[in-house]
RNA sequence: GGCGCCUUGGCGGAGUGGCUACGCAGCGGCCUGCAAAGCCGUUUACACCGGUUCGACUCCGGUAGGCGCCUCCA
């Protein structure tokens, strides 16, 4: 088990990962708001987090990932609306659509996956406790966090509360002692078709609060790792951090881990942001139909989690060409007997120490693609073994297992038939039956072993 | 306007005060009947201007450009 470190957006500082008693490692990661199909940018946190509790698993940790699944929101009213369907009915399909999406990614699933509406006593519990300690109040049956009363407010996203620019949320402006004061209940208004019952009359979560009290309910409180994307740490984060703080009076979580933003970009320094509302995304589901789980893990795993990363055209296929160069690898040879060698084990310790070193994954690849080169220049004991191994930490064991070069019986009949022109030294009548052959999906491989059929990526 | 981050070779993308990142693409060579795969080599990379230093792409300051958040957002 080796000591792994990330970096803390709340301190700014990278901080060694501390396990509770038996290893445990609570990650808390906030998932989509189910109101439309996800995008590459929202994949990157699933899959960052998803191969970060694999890698501590690896290590000897014992990680419990929660990514939760906000079906309660606005936009999905919006969105049902123009569906035609209950909202309930519209976040339901969103979320199979979603798990679909996710599912094809070959990850696992997450150890939970809470909705808000499955943690509806939760919150308004938490509510309930903040309102008891001064530290929300009621309004009309809203419910509002009073920031005034939480001194360290800003903390998370390094904001001076008295310089905010104090944006106001339609029709609330009234209600509020402050404008800083952000809402965790929300009376029930006309057009909301779900709503719950509470203390201060039907009405349903704000959005803050329920991360909050999910995050609690299945990992307790100062757990290892909050994460999230770094458009949340501001107002999301920050409100989560303060609701918990005041009403537990201890900490959330330890570390706070924000990944980069997946940037849509059309030319060198012209990027921005993936997102619905700007038009630009491209949708997960339809990337991994057209290039495969690997191309979309592999393209993640190429940038640091916490940098930006450009997804431009051909970004995909790069990632495909770079995977196609791994499959090789395992395509030919195989490993001497024995153990694995210094110099593979050097590797695998290089690659292990980037990801503990803030998971840098980036680092982990370039250490990969050292040791499959330092393989093929001679064969060494242990480099399939141990590339495998490591390319589970990525999400892409899958290039281990190669993909299926038998040949069908047209294919074998027309490779041996082209090996009998090549006999006659008939090369005209070979590279026609090679044409042939990758018509039908086939390269041809010519090698001391004799010819061999490989399938097209 | 406020806060934070970034600017690396054709492209993507790590990293370090002095030593090849890595991958993709291109080019040359080896191998091959020709290819493919693989191997070898390759295009003097670190936005600009100052400063610190024996030495900076790496530290400090400034300039320019870009990104994120400040409103729903992975």
């Amino acid at each position: 088990m080796r000591d792994v470190r990330i970096r803390d957006t709340l301190s700014g500082e990278v901080k060694l990962l501390e396990p509770g008693p038996d290893g445990e490692v609570g990650i808390y990661a906030c998932g989509p708001t189910v109101y439309g199909p996800i995008h590459i940018g929202n994949a990157r946190p699933f899959v960052v987090f998803s191969l970060l509790r694999r890698f501590l698993a690896h290590e000897g940790y014992s990680p419990t990932l929660v990514i939760n699944l906000t079906d309660i929101n606005d936009k999905i009213y919006v969105a049902a609306a123009a569906a035609g369907v209950p909202s309930a009915e519209h976040a339901e399909r969103m979320i199979a659509a979603y798990r679909a999406d996710t599912d094809a990614l070959g990850l696992g699933r997450p150890d939970h996956e809470p909705k808000a509406t499955e943690t509806i006593a939760p919150i308004v519990a938490l509510i309930a406790d903040l309102v008891a300690s001064g530290h929300a109040y009621e309004s009309s049956g809203d419910v509002y966090f009073r920031v005034r009363s939480f001194p360290a407010y800003g903390q998370l996203s390094n904001r001076d509360p008295e310089a905010m620019d104090q944006g106001e949320e339609a029709g609330s402006a009234d209600l509020k002692e402050d404008p800083l004061d952000f809402a965790l209940w929300k009376a029930r208004k006309e057009g909301e078709d779900t709503a719950w019952p509470s203390p201060w009359g039907e009405g349903r979560p704000g959005w803050h609060i329920e991360c909050s009290a999910m995050a609690e309910e299945l990992l307790g409180l100062d757990f290892a790792v909050h994460g999230g994307g770094s458009d949340l740490v501001f107002p999301h984060h920050e409100n989560e951090l303060a609701q918990t703080e005041a009403a537990r009076e201890r900490p959330l979580a330890k570390i706070w881990m924000h990944n980069g933003m997946v940037q849509a970009q059309r030319d060198r320094g012209d990027a921005e942001k993936m997102a619905k509302s700007v038009g630009n995304v491209f949708l997960l589901g339809e990337a991994v139909r057209a290039h495969g789980p690997e191309a979309v893990v592999g393209f993640i795993v190429s940038g640091h989690y916490r940098q930006p990363l450009a997804f431009g055209a051909g970004a995909l296929e790069e990632a495909e060409a770079r995977n196609q160069r791994i499959r090789e690898f395992f395509r030919e040879g195989s490993d001497p007997p024995g153990d694995p060698t210094p110099a593979v084990l050097a590797r695998r310790e290089a690659f292990l120490d980037a990801l503990a070193d803030d998971f840098n994954t980036p680092r982990a690849l370039a250490e990969l693609f050292g040791l499959l080169a330092d393989a093929r220049r001679e064969p060494l004991a242990g480099a399939r073994a141990v590339a495998a191994e490591l390319l589970g930490l990525l999400g892409l064991e899958s290039l281990a297992e190669g993909r299926g070069d038998e040949g069908s019986e047209e294919a074998e009949a027309l490779l041996a038939e082209r090996e009998r022109a090549r006999g006659e030294r008939d090369f005209a009548r070979a590279d026609e039956i090679r044409d042939r052959l990758g018509e039908l999906g086939w390269d041809v491989r010519d090698t001391a072993e004799g010819a061999r059929l490989v399938r097209r990526s």
